[in-house]
DNA sequence: AGCAAAAATATTGTACACAATTATATGGAG
DNA sequence: CTCCATATAATTGTGTACAATATTTTTGCT
């Protein structure tokens, strides 16, 4: 009995129900499943609402530093962003100052998309039923965890 | 001063690094870009390690059984099966019982893939620096989480 | 038995991810 | 000033995800 528990524990460290990274991964896909319904009204994506997210807050951007912020790469990014050009919701030009760049900027109806956006966190906050402590909990032991990894 | 910190507090919800569901999802993916290179000396991605480990610890089972486990359709499941089909460490074979199921289940070069594996967890706990204590507690937090979403 | 509804898988089409390569522009050494 | 290493995006190719639809088989009902 005893020797049974310790043959299989080496195992159990296969077990689906005890790997983080599924835990992520699914974590992952499941919250992104519930931004779904709520992104489809703007008409986006969840990779386009990240790219909208961090022009909301800092403005016009390279698709370099783009991809720095989102952790992606221009092989993801420049067709994302040209599907959202061609939505109107931002604007790439190529800059002048260095022409191997392009600047993605917002255009007014992707500004004005980010009335609508106001609302999104509490409403996902409200659909997970996640106090505000469990949230921080979480927040900063994900944070470390992506810290120690080499993005 | 007062009023411009409160004004701006609406927006700070919108802030990149205020988002669980960024954190998740960068997470997700930061781990999985771990686990590339080990996986590459398998010759086997991410999903398709989830199929094993699924496979070596409940043994044969057919596609929506493995679609409940890993969250995952058959629009997702058939092609990445047909390809491990292809790659000889899975067979599919219609039920004779209920000819509308296909059984998923290994064959002698999938269930050799396992004695590699088996140092797999190590690694990547290794590499990633976390003690015991760190990863129960975000294992723990993030399968709450999990359970709140309807999957 | 006969048939409509349900179940299981496959297919189609769109959108990421990401490795590897290509194309263009810049900046610095000589 | 020229050439070359570097930087930045874009492109190509493969592999997921997932919604929507199609196909085949089974089941429940009369």
């Amino acid at each position: 009995m005893i020797e049974e528990e310790v043959l299989s524990s080496k195992d159990d460290l296969l077990k689906l129900d005890r790997q983080l990274c599924f835990a992520l991964y699914s974590g992952a896909r499941g919250i992104i499943r519930m931004y779904r319904p709520i992104l489809e009204k703007l008409d986006i994506t969840y990779p386009q609402y990240l790219v909208l997210l961090v022009l909301w807050e800092y403005g016009q951007m390279n698709v370099r530093d783009m991809g720095e912020k989102l952790f992606l790469d221009s092989g993801t990014l420049t067709p994302l962003l040209k599907r959202m050009e061609r939505q109107g919701i931002v604007l790439r030009e190529r800059s002048i100052k260095d022409e191997r760049t392009v600047l993605i900027s917002l255009t007014d109806k992707g500004r004005m998309l980010k009335e609508e956006a106001l609302s999104i966190p509490l409403q996902l906050a409200n659909n997970l039923d996640i106090d505000r402590k469990e949230y921080e909990t979480l927040m900063v032991a994900l944070k470390r965890l992506i810290a120690k990894m080499n993005l």
